[in-house]
DNA sequence: CCAAAAGCGTAATGTTCGTTACGGTTGCCC
DNA sequence: GGGCAACCGTAACGAACATTACGCTTTTGG
C-alpha cells in the first residue's frame, strides 16, 4: 500500500475507533468491533499498531498534535496577548470537553495500567503548557497582567476555563458546551483573571 | 445473620471493593475477586446487590452519604461564613480526590450505559450544592461577598477549588494531594473569590 | 505481466468474566 | 436440640474478548 493510501486508511481506522469508543464507551470497544467498523481486518490492525494499548496511544498522540497545531495556529494572531487568550480560551474548552477528548479520558480512566493516562497528561497538558505561558507572560510585558510564577498564573487560568467542566463530561453528566457556552465561559475566565492578577 | 452483622459484613464486602478497584482498576475488577477478597461467596453478593451495577450504585450512595455527613459536620461550627469555607475547602476537596472518589470516578468513566456517572453526580455534587450555597449566601448577608446568583458564586468557588485537580486524578497523572497542598488550595480559593466577588 | 507482499473476511484459540447452581456448614429461632 | 434459612467454597456455563491463524483477493514493484 502507498504511503499516501496506507496514511488514508489510519485515519479511517482510528476514526472507525473514535465512532465505536463514543458509542459503546472504552468497556464496550473490541478490536472486533472496530476493525469491523472500519472493514479492516484484525490482522492489519495488530501489525499496524500492535495490540489495543498501541492502537490508544496513537489515537492520544495524534489527537494531542492536532490540538497543538490549532493552538498554534491561534497564537499567529497579531492581536494583544488578552485577546488572544480571549480566542485561545474557547478553542482550548471545544478541545478538551469534545467528543474525542472525552472518549479517550474515559479510555484512560479505564486503563488498569495507567499509561494511557500518562500519555494524555504528558502530550496533551504539558504540550499546551509552554504556548499558554508565552502569552500570560506576553501579557504582562503589556502591563496587563501582574504575577510572579507563570506557572501558577497558567493553573489559575485553567482552574477558571476548564474548572471541573471536563471531569463532569467524562462521567458523562455534562453535554458538551456550546459554542456560546465555551466563549462566555472564556471570556469570565480572562475577566477573572484580571480581577486576581492585577 | 443478625441486622447487625448484616451490616458490619456489607462493609467489609465494600471495603473489599474498594481494595480490588483501587488494585486493578474497574476493567480489572471482577465480582469473583471481590467476593475472594472479602471472604464471601458469589452467591451473597448477587442476593445482596443484585448484580455489578447494583454493588458499584451501592458503594457511590454510601460514599456519598459519608461525604455529606461530613460536610455538615463541618458546617456546625460556629464562626463566620468565611472561616467555614476555609475548613470546609480542605475537607471537600479530601474527599473528591481521595482514592475512594477516584476509584468511583473511573469506574463511572468506564461504564458503558452513564447510570454509575449520573448516580454520582446526583448524590455527589448535587447533595453538596445547597450547603455550600447556604454558606456563601451567610458569607453575604455578612458582607464578606457580593453576587447575584448563588448558583454562579457556587460554580465559581467550585471551580478555583477543584480546577482540573479531579480529572488529573482520575486519569492516573496526579498523585492524592497532600493535607498542605488541600489547605493552601482550599486558601487560594477563598483569597481569590474575594478578590472577584467583592 | 508475474511473483511477492499486504490486506480482507472469517474462524479458531485460550482466557476471563458475569451469572447461576450446588453440596456442605454455620448460626439463628423456637 | 432440631429444623431451617443464610452463607461459604467451588465449580459450571455461556458469552465476549484479545490475539493468532488461514485461505482468498488485491495491490505493488520490477
Amino acid at each position: 500500500m502507498r504511503q499516501e493510501n496506507r496514511s488514508i486508511r489510519q485515519q479511517q481506522i482510528e476514526a472507525a475507533a473514535y465512532a465505536v469508543l463514543e458509542a459503546k464507551g472504552y468497556g464496550g470497544t473490541s478490536m472486533q468491533s472496530i476493525a469491523k467498523q472500519a472493514r479492516a481486518s484484525n490482522e492489519t490492525l495488530y501489525k499496524w499498531y500492535g495490540d489495543k494499548q498501541g492502537l490508544f496511544q496513537a489515537l492520544v498522540t495524534r489527537n494531542a498534535a492536532e490540538v497543538k497545531g490549532h493552538l498554534e495556529a491561534k497564537l499567529e494572531t497579531d492581536h494583544d496577548a488578552l485577546s488572544i487568550l480571549g480566542s485561545l480560551g474557547p478553542k482550548l474548552l471545544d478541545l478538551l470537553t469534545g467528543d474525542r477528548a472525552v472518549a479517550l479520558n474515559r479510555a484512560a480512566a479505564a486503563d488498569p495500567t495507567g499509561e494511557l493516562g500518562a500519555t494524555i497528561s504528558a502530550s496533551g497538558r504539558e504540550a499546551v503548557s509552554p504556548l499558554l505561558k508565552q502569552v500570560l507572560l506576553r501579557a504582562r510585558s503589556e502591563g496587563r497582567l501582574a504575577f510572579d510564577d507563570p506557572e501558577e498564573a497558567m493553573g489559575l487560568y485553567l482552574d477558571l476555563l476548564i474548572g471541573d467542566l471536563q471531569i463532569r463530561r467524562v462521567i458523562g453528566r455534562q453535554p458538551q458546551p456550546t459554542r456560546s457556552f465555551r466563549e462566555s465561559r472564556a471570556a469570565r475566565a480572562v475577566r477573572h483573571l484580571q480581577d486576581i492578577l492585577t
